[in-house]
DNA sequence: ACATAAAATGTAAGCGCTTACATTTATATC
DNA sequence: GATATAAATGTAAGCGCTTACATTTTATGT
């Protein structure tokens, strides 16, 4: 591989030069710019970015951090992500925390020690104290749903509560008035949100929320199924299931189906994420959109920012959901 | 950020030896180390990657290059490629190419000047001379899911020959005798292997492949529905349904059922790929296995083994795939 | 044509490590 | 205990760039 040094020799002038050129910053001739440029293109140069990372501090990589590389969720989030980088030449180092506070804290660690100039953080696990006591060190880092009071001018993040009201309004406004709900794991904010966004709506349709009629989930498609089930059991009587997440909406329905119920004629039901494959299943389901490929331009554009003091569009860390209407719900008279 | 140079002094020994320590390859005795290690640990002392990359010309990285980075396919492709690297403290850095020839060209040049030590390439559009010539430079590489002759030890692909025989071939023993069939984009080869194994299944059986009962798609969700259109149309005496892949069945499924056609009681279908939504479609679909992650850390071991030079299990490029039975094929009497 | 300022180019010192080679220290042999 | 040998440690060069600063060239004004 040719080295810079090589390329200076042909071209008949310095390194600081060629590097000059290489940079387009300084201030070059064009004449000495053409040598240069031919010189590389006959030794086929390509710069060591390692060494250019060295000896500018700036290794031009940004750490991505998610929960899971696979996944109906992560994908998209990734695919926005690595288009808004590579077109700036930046390239992306891609780890996966699996939920777990101990690996998400060692993928914070690598992706650090790996001078990454800047970080895109999908955590559930580790702690917010973690996350400020990050902050003060020297390595940027912008969060993705989730939100931290004292971090929030880098908490990109969905109205889930609003995202919540949505759902249960529509419910309601097709007229049904017996609604059960699968909540996520409490401890999360965002399942939080998202059941006081339903508890909004019933407030509104002056109906109250029913304790025995909801369930606590994890978000994961078993526990929809088991919630459904535990719901079956303990109160029949109602028309509409709302479910805090896509997953478990599938797993309900799963569930409903051995149970011989009837969707949507015999029950109505409603997810959130409007993760893609919500349109396969049948009845296809109705949910709450999370613009999430969105939200990860949005990140990488606060590193473009924050990091590499490149213009982008205006940056926005709250996203709203959108109503997405199929199959799933039908009006109950 | 504290650098080796600190960490000597603090430990009172030279460069050289607290870089052994770190390395820990050399002789260091018991002493010493232990002083290096807590002078280390006394200064939160963390190796600086990149100068350890410029200096021993090994970046610890391994570009990863795939279509896209959403979907259902890839997903579990890079993280069986992730949980290996992660393991030996390599990491990844990813790219997609979009299926476009110029887009994966870049990619990889991308990823080239990035410094990997090799790389990952799921690729479709670059031609198999691109590769061929790529091999000869000095970044080694591992192609997935692609098999070209020259470079055969370095293809990791499935049996899409076997597996297109053993889909049709269980449609065939449930008591099909009309089959259509959907295949892939005849100009890949997976498409053509396909095929080629639902022909063979087709012959055992004393049954002709008929041209009048195929339709060639793109592996995309909407063929699939354009394909069921078409044979409908022009032929509506097929029992069974064989697709190349998942998603086309999907979308035949869906044009079937806006034909108010039932399944799998007057269609039975079949798809290809097990892609993780085939469960949660209605009649969950019959499909062929396509072990997608382990095919991606067999990459990885590829990687590890030959540009490491670790230790890995016994390297394999042929993989095996297996029959999905769900409810979307029923006995035809 | 000459002084002066501005622009273009060159020089050389790092960036934080690894590693070949040189030197010192410990261990074994007689 | 002196010598040969092996093990541990140190020295210093270099990986391929960037960049502050020094120097040379060119443009400007009179």
């Amino acid at each position: 591989m040719a080295t810079i040094y090589e390329v200076s020799k042909l071209a008949g002038v310095s390194l600081a030069t060629v590097s000059r050129v290489m940079n387009n910053n300084a201030n070059v001739t064009d004449v000495t710019r053409k040598k240069v440029m031919s010189a590389m293109a006959e030794l086929g140069y390509r710069p060591n970015s390692i060494a250019q990372s060295l000896a500018s501090n700036c290794s031009n990589s940004v750490g991505l951090l998610v929960s899971e590389l696979s996944g109906p969720f992560y994908g998209p989030m990734m695919g926005g992500i690595e288009t808004v980088f590579r077109a700036q030449g930046k390239h992306v180092i891609i780890a996966a925390g699996h939920s777990d506070q101990k690996q998400e804290e060692q993928a914070i660690e690598f992706l650090i020690s790996r001078n990454c100039d800047g970080l895109i953080l999908h955590v559930e696990a580790v702690t917010d104290e973690y996350l400020i006591e990050l902050s003060k060190g020297k390595t940027p880092f912008v969060v993705l749903n989730r939100y931290i009071n004292e971090l929030a001018d880098r908490c990109i993040i969905l109205d889930n509560v609003h995202g919540g009201y949505l759902a249960t309004k529509y419910v309601l406004e097709q007229g049904h008035k017996e609604l059960a709900y699968i909540s996520g794991p409490l401890w999360k904010k965002d399942a939080q949100d998202r059941l006081a966004g339903h508890k909004q709506a019933l407030r509104e349709h002056n109906l109250d929320f029913n304790e025995q009629l909801s369930y606590e989930g994890n978000f994961m498609e078993d526990s929809g199924a088991h919630g459904f089930t535990h719901l079956y059991r303990s109160a029949h009587n109602f028309t509409a299931l709302v479910c805090a997440n896509d997953e478990m909406a599938t797993g309900a329905m799963a569930s409903a189906r051995e149970h011989h119920i009837n969707m949507p004629s015999q029950l109505s039901i409603i997810g959130f994420d409007n993760v893609f494959f919500t349109r396969h299943i049948s009845p296809a389901l109705s949910t709450i959109n999370y613009p999430i490929d969105d939200m990860g331009k949005m990140a990488a554009n606060w590193i473009l920012s924050k990091v590499y003091k490149k213009t982008t569009p205006k940056l926005q860390t709250l996203f709203e959901p959108e109503l997405v209407i199929r199959q799933s719900i039908i009006r109950h008279q």
